[in-house]
This record gives C-alpha cells, sequence and structure tokens, in this order.
DNA sequence: AACCCGGGGGG
DNA sequence: CCCCCAGGGTT
C-alpha cells in the first residue's frame, strides 16, 4: 500500500470533516500543551468547558506557574487523573525556571516537562513548531491495528514500538501537524471503537482488518485492570458554624484534593460497628451525646480500578475534640471552595436539594 | 513489566 | 446495568 496515499486520504477527509476546536486555532504551545493534557483519558466534549474555564483563568505560563497548588486544583475539579494538574503547574514552574518562562522547542526540551510524555511532546513539537513527529494515542493504535490488520497487543513494549515507528513511517512530513490531527481525528470520529461505519469510510478499500473481517476485535490488548472494593465513612463534622476538612495525601486517589474526616474499613460496617472502629474513637474520644443529624445511605461510586462504597454522616457538635483540632475548620459557606472529588461533589449537591 | 490514577458515554 | 476508554508516573 501507498503510504503517500494513506496520508493524502487522511488529510483530505480532515478538511472536510475536522471540528472547529478552540485549540486548533493557534500556534501557542502553551494553549496547544494545556488542550493536549486535558484532553488525555479525556472526551472532547467533557474537556472543552474545562479548556476554555482554565486558559481564561491562567491565560500563559507565568500565570500558572505563580498560582498557589490549591487554585489549579479547582478548575481541575471534577475532571479526573488529579495528577495531571499536579504535574501541569509542577511543568509551568519548570518552564520558569529553567526555560526563562519560554515553553521549550525540541523534543527532548518538551520531554523533561512533568506530565508530558512520549505522545504529549509529538503532539506540541507537530503542532505547535511543525517538527516531524508521529502522535501515538489510543485513535492511532486503533487505525493503524485495522488498517493493516496487526494482532500484536497495544498495551506491550513491543506493541508500543512496533506501532510507533510504523505511524512514524506513514507521516507526512511536509506536514506533521495535519498528518497527525487528521489521524487522531479520523479514530476519534470514524474508526471508532464500536460499530465503525466502514461502509462510509474513505479507507475501506485498503483496510486488511475489513478484508479479513476482524475490524471489532481490533485493536488487542492483553490488560485486564482488578476492581477493588473499598469503604469510606465520611463524617461531616459540623459545629459552631464551621466545617471540619482535611486534604488527602500520600499515594492514594484524590490526592491533593479536600474531603471530610474519613474513616475507611475493610468491610462494609453499620453506624454502630463504626463506633466501634478505632479511627473514629480517636476522632470522638472523651465526648458525649454524638448528634446524627442525617445519614446517607451508601453510595456506589464507580472508578476504572477501584469501587468505592461510601456512606456520609452529618455530624453536629457543640465543640470539637482535641483530637480534631489537627483538621481544617472551615466556615460552612465555604466549604464550596475548596477542590473535592466527585463522590463528596455528588454528596453536598444531594445534600442541598435536600435541605431547600 | 506491572500497577496505579477518575470520570463519562454507549450498547 | 455492565462494558469500554487510555497517557504518564511510579515501583
Amino acid at each position: 500500500m501507498d503510504d503517500r496515499e494513506i496520508s493524502g486520504i487522511l488529510i483530505h477527509w480532515y478538511e472536510k470533516n475536522k471540528r472547529e476546536l478552540p485549540w486548533r486555532e493557534t500556534g501557542d504551545p502553551y494553549l496547544i500543551w494545556i488542550s493536549e493534557i486535558i484532553l488525555q483519558q479525556t472526551r472532547v466534549a467533557q474537556g472543552l468547558d474545562y479548556f476554555n474555564r482554565f486558559v481564561q483563568r491562567f491565560p500563559d505560563v507565568r500565570s500558572l506557574a505563580e498560582v498557589d497548588e490549591d487554585e489549579v486544583m479547582k478548575y481541575w475539579q471534577g475532571l479526573g487523573y488529579y495528577s495531571r494538574a499536579r504535574n501541569l503547574h509542577a511543568a509551568a514552574k519548570q518552564i520558569v525556571d529553567s526555560f526563562d518562562g519560554v515553553f521549550p522547542r525540541t523534543r527532548e526540551d518538551i520531554l523533561s516537562l512533568k506530565g508530558i510524555g512520549d505522545y504529549t511532546a509529538a503532539a506540541i513539537a507537530s503542532f505547535a513548531y511543525q517538527q516531524p513527529y508521529a502522535t501515538v494515542d489510543g485513535n492511532v493504535y486503533r487505525v493503524l491495528a485495522r488498517l493493516f490488520d496487526l494482532e500484536m497487543p497495544i498495551d506491550s513494549g513491543e506493541g508500543k514500538k512496533y506501532f510507533t515507528e510504523l505511524a512514524q513511517s506513514l507521516l507526512d512530513e511536509r506536514h506533521p501537524d495535519l498528518f497527525n490531527q487528521a489521524m487522531m481525528e479520523f479514530g476519534a470520529l470514524q474508526c471508532v471503537p464500536k460499530s465503525p461505519a466502514c461502509d462510509s469510510c474513505p479507507l475501506n478499500g485498503k483496510c486488511l482488518a475489513l478484508a479479513s473481517g476482524r475490524v471489532e476485535q481490533l485493536p488487542v490488548k492483553n490488560g485486564k485492570t482488578m476492581v477493588k472494593p473499598r469503604y469510606f465513612n465520611y463524617l461531616h463534622i459540623r459545629g459552631q458554624g464551621k466545617t471540619l476538612l482535611s486534604k488527602r495525601t500520600g499515594n492514594d486517589i484524590w490526592r491533593n484534593l479536600y474531603e471530610f474526616p474519613l474513616v475507611e474499613t475493610a468491610s462494609p460496617v453499620s453506624w454502630g460497628e463504626l463506633q466501634q472502629v478505632a479511627g473514629f474513637n480517636t476522632l470522638f474520644g472523651g465526648m458525649t451525646g454524638i448528634n446524627v443529624k442525617r445519614e446517607f445511605t451508601a453510595k456506589k461510586h464507580v472508578l476504572s480500578h477501584r469501587v468505592i462504597y461510601a456512606v456520609f454522616y452529618e455530624i453536629l457538635v457543640d465543640a470539637f475534640s482535641p483530637a480534631m483540632q489537627k483538621y481544617l475548620q472551615v466556615p460552612d459557606e465555604e466549604v464550596g471552595n475548596y477542590a473535592v472529588s466527585r463522590l463528596v461533589q455528588s454528596y453536598l449537591e444531594k445534600r442541598e436539594t435536600l435541605l431547600f
């Protein structure tokens, strides 16, 4: 098959079918960078509003580098994979400190930034600077696996190398930006994971998987992530107009987001059983007359690799115990100013509707 | 190489 | 409801 013919068809298809998106109207590497990080594991429809709000608040590298990380997290709240936001902030500081605030141009320098790997480096280098690096994302894996009927697993080291070299060999070096955009947009809109419309596909005469009837089976992946359950008992403790909050730390989900005092248990527990748990007693040590105002039954929060069964207890106290002093005491009306997970956010929203 | 990190959409 | 999606960092 003629490589130039493939890239020509893809680029022609792209010019006719591409979506008009703000980050496609710019050559500013900063805006392209932000869009690429947001678009990792995130669909355009979901990321578009986040992008617009983010770049309005942080229009350039320095404005992002100079703010507190909490401020960045607020603009990422609800988007998921929060390490992306932490790395984005760290990389902005890297650019100010090591590159005098100017976005680096070479692939090596771009790759040195936190949160930027092979894919994002190629995207920025080709979109902003027209450098000849092929972007290999999930769309590209799918398009190439089908076009060439390749059964090599895409989540192996060997597969990653093979597909990257194949994409690089197909790249139109005269228009690396157009070629990369075309390949990925084609995967996103035409060569979709489920039930692609091969009848109307401009490459259906060249697609080896279509000829062999394996379109739906490709690409092949080995990955099988175990879903482990966790049990979160959240204590929404309020007293004297203040709410207790803490910031999640350590190597765990939702790092650096805020939440209520949490007692995690190995299995589901009732309110009565929870009061026997050490973590609970440490918190309420010496206190009498705990007043549970409201209990929300277990909410199932499903992540790709975790399922969290959460119970929220709203507890009113006259005063905070000594053990509660280590928590932030936030005025009730300011709780909304803190970046929280979707789970906590949905609790707060549900509580709001029940109250009024 | 294996595992971890969120959340949304589609069948 | 269950199944699918997927780039980068860490271990």
